[in-house]
DNA sequence: AATAATACGCAACTCAATTGCGTTTGTCAA
DNA sequence: TTGACAAACGCAATTGAGTTGCGTATTATT
């Protein structure tokens, strides 16, 4: 179930505790529902007036990235950003002026695309990335 | 045209000079078409004696590239990769174990659905990224 | 309250990439 | 051929994202 208390409630039968970091950290990955990466997450702690040292925001991003419950996004500037996982499988838009970010959906056509390719060239796909660039309506 | 001489000739037209260094590397694009990093590049100009620092081969990227004679292609591992400019569009298999890159060829299916989501979000897009990660036939 | 595992802070470090600045080299014109 | 000047280069230092080691603190359990 997508919602912060859920989750915390796994990790702690998991065996792992219930912080203050960890909650606020997934909180605000449920709630904006966006790629976001630790720069802007050590800010959005330390404006909840809980300031931690980066160290311990990259730590808990690894933690939750290996238990699956965020995913990394790459948009190709050599930033990793996170999104919490669950979410249906989308794409970005993202726009070149304002760094505004859009989901989108791409129905079926991926996925048959993959297993044309797989089949073609003989390769196990795994994942993809795929992102839009470009200006969004305000910017236009 | 894609050959080295042609380019170089472009560029000192331009008002650029021919130098060894930046004969070799358009002359390594263009031959492996496929994406290197500087390091790759850096430890090709090597072999070929022509010991650079690196500062040297990020500066004559960064001049390539501002002139669309390479473009940036991103894995996704926080790392530049450079290809030759002017190649048929298209997107790359990267093996997951063994690294390597084979193309892959997509059709206008790309093309149609930019278009589709460019109507449909009402957003300029100038460029995407697709890559598909998984395991070639070798390491299958 | 004691214990143990998890979580955290801090400093140092890695790795890709960039910058400042002084020197060298390619090019062109006298 | 030789100046002269912009382009190109080397080197050291720096930036910025991310990581590591290690000692300390916190959470949960008994």
């Amino acid at each position: 179930m997508l919602n912060t208390q859920t989750i915390l409630q796994q990790l702690s039968d998991q065996g792992f505790k219930k912080t203050k970091v960890r909650e606020l950290l997934i909180g605000e990955l449920l709630k904006l529902k966006k790629p976001l990466d630790a720069q802007a997450l050590q800010d959005f702690l330390s404006d909840q007036k809980l300031a931690v040292n980066k160290t311990t925001v990259y730590r808990e991003l690894q933690f939750l990235l290996e238990r699956g419950i965020i995913v990394e996004i790459n948009f190709g500037d050599n930033k990793r950003r996170y999104e919490i996982a669950g979410l249906a499988h989308h794409h970005h838009l993202i726009c070149n002026n304002c760094q505004g970010v859009e989901d989108v959906f791409v129905d079926q056509d991926l996925v048959k695309l993959e297993k044309k390719i797989a089949k073609e060239k003989n390769f196990a796909i795994h994942s993809h990335s795929l992102e839009f660039f470009g200006l969004c309506r305000h910017c236009l």
